[in-house]
DNA sequence: GATATATGTAGACTCCTATCTACATGACAG
DNA sequence: CTGTCATGTAGATAGGAGTCTACATATATC
């Protein structure tokens, strides 16, 4: 099928548009990924990932499931960390909107959200 | 409520174990931290969490949700990143199980996995 | 076969972040 | 009210991960 170079990459791009041609690299998609990245649906979804990525933070995440609460000095003998790391670990899920705190006397106690329940499931 | 040191401590122990008392901090999470952070289970999850909490690979997953299949040069122009750190986030992602990698020619089209869509939802 | 395109691999570099130590705060016991 | 325990905050540090450049490979085009 002899086409023209021009025609030939007009062909490309209208099939990449419409969906049914496996060619390639037409580059629309900047505007698109722009949007995405911009959209604060995104960026939670990023930072509730992101807060689950750490194994220490997705330890003791694991353990709630489990426990309905616990406090941060049991999840400091369960990750083996200092306390002031857990304070910090604890302190990003919380931000991260996957736990509640809850403070009575000297214990800070903390618990699931049902969005973390949601994405470990 | 004057009770001897080790018999409120002993309370405050069985308090724990069954799960009727805020007393806090007997250590015998280690284990079970233990046993946790060594299921398949649990690492598969950290793998494909931590695959996820990258921005630009979240992106690329982000967009195949709706694409059905990208190829890897869609998904740099997406990214703006060199096609080199475009395969090694792919890579990742396949590696953790969250896509599909297809060759067709010289391109190399990504699809997403049931669990990538399941952990998205 | 020669050239161009799309992708993979190797190595180097930079920046982020998980971690620690040290100090501060707040609550409870004696 | 003084000491101890649980936690938070600040600052410093080391290791890892994301990124790039440069080179290699494979496929398609001329």
């Amino acid at each position: 099928m002899p086409t023209s170079g021009s025609l030939r990459v007009l062909g490309e791009r209208l099939g990449r548009l419409t969906g049914d041609d496996p060619n390639c690299c037409v580059a629309e998609y900047e505007g698109e990924a722009r949007a995405i990245a911009d959209s604060s649906e995104f960026r939670d979804a990023l930072k509730q990932l992101r807060a689950l990525g750490d194994e220490n933070r997705l330890l003791a995440v694991w353990m709630l499931r489990r426990k309905t609460e616990l406090c941060a000095c049991e999840i400091q003998a369960a990750t083996g960390l200092t306390h002031a790391t857990v304070s910090h670990h604890m302190a990003l899920l919380e931000e991260a909107g996957l736990v509640t705190a809850r403070r009575q006397g000297k214990w800070q106690y903390y618990q699931l959200t049902s969005d973390a329940r949601g994405i470990l499931r």
